[in-house]
DNA sequence: TGTTGATTTGAATCGTGATTCACTCCTTGC
DNA sequence: GCAAGGAGTGAATCACGATTCAAATCAACA
């Protein structure tokens, strides 16, 4: 019985598996989904195009591992801001605003991908994931809001939605691939301008301050 | 001499052009873009592939064309309401919300194939358009309802794309193309939702009221 | 009716990238 | 060193719809 794999071997697999997924998250972030061929996965890891199939059942499996991780680890970043907000509803949205813009104002080219690039199918199935992670979050902060009088009346569901697509439609035009870079006051001006928009939506009932 | 296109055979020719048109457009209108494939739009005119380019340049332009036609009937459509409704800002905005999404909620796959299907980068540009002129109406009205007094201020290109942003995203969920039929209570009620969620951001001065 | 050129046809070709697989190259355990 | 598999390779194949184009057909006019 010779050949048996080994704990060396399996970590091998495991960290070759790896490495063709930070190659493609790499291309992603640079060009988005669709510059991640296979053949330009494999050959930024030094390998053939076929042993790619070896780790993954197919391009779309592995772009959808991709999408999950690059989304997971955004959704976390926001987790974590909206919970080390105050216990204020108004504050938490307004983190979650706050940190979903500013991330995707600075990562842009990623940002471009997760949300907005044409996908296939299957990548587009876990962007709906992603899309309803944040207006999960929304909504569960503006149920809060609403039930602790903090917000108007309103259908929290559709106002995280609202919200979501506000957000999402204002940074459009400074993340699109052929727009320009932005500058950093411009920047806060689109972010500042979201959040008081969304905040007279929502009915926060202060004012917040501009800056 | 002989043959010399005459008058008929010019307009056979237009109309035949008109037909691919209407062909491609009802294919776009039951499913989508993808679905109105060059063999697919022939076959309804019971003509060949081969004649679909002696009309077209290429299909991305076949299609571009019929993007701009469905696009600005619709863009139209709003446009005459929103002059058909009183001289109040908020009016106005109001219907702009309300026959933008009464009409993609009762054209569910057209307005899912203007709005939201992947496309190509040919017919991405017209989509440009098409959204930047329902962003222009919104910040024209929203530029007379600051000067007037009735918005709260703020910057209204911004909120415009906010604006459309929200109810796009609100609606998105109901148009999908695998989404149930929603009924027209349901219908109603989003349509509301979304008109104050829009104008509670406004700071539109007079509540409205319910329905 | 014959001639000329416009129009139509649809099978063959292209383009693009994912996917396969027969073969070679390694590793392991004896 | 050597046999038994596991891994890696990359040229060939496949998928799929857009696009082409030589041949056939049709329309106008003398």
């Amino acid at each position: 019985m010779p050949y048996r794999p080994t704990a060396l071997t399996r970590q091998n697999a495991l960290d070759k598996r790896d490495g063709f997924l930070r190659a493609a998250r790499g291309l992603v972030a640079a060009d988005g989904f669709k510059a991640a061929t296979v053949a330009a996965i494999a050959a930024r890891c030094q390998a053939s195009v076929g042993s790619v199939y070896s780790y993954f059942d197919s391009r779309d499996r592995l772009l959808a591992e991709v999408f999950r991780s690059a989304a997971s680890h955004e959704i976390d970043l926001v987790r974590a801001a909206v919970a080390d907000a105050g216990q204020q509803a108004s504050e938490r949205i307004g983190e979650l605003i706050r940190i979903f813009s500013g991330r995707a104002l600075h990562g842009r080219r990623m940002a471009w991908a997760l949300l907005f690039e044409p996908v296939s199918p299957v990548v587009e199935a876990e962007r709906l994931v992603y899309r309803s992670s944040y207006t999960d979050i929304g909504e569960q902060i503006i149920r809060d809001g609403l039930a602790s009088g903090d917000f108007v009346p309103q259908d929290a569901r559709l106002a995280s939605s609202a919200v979501m697509g506000a957000v999402s439609e204002a940074l459009v035009g400074w993340i699109r691939p052929d727009s320009a870079e932005p500058s950093e006051i411009e920047l806060e001006c689109v972010m500042e301008g979201i959040r008081s928009f969304c905040f007279r939506a929502l009915g926060v009932s202060y004012a917040g301050g501009i800056r």
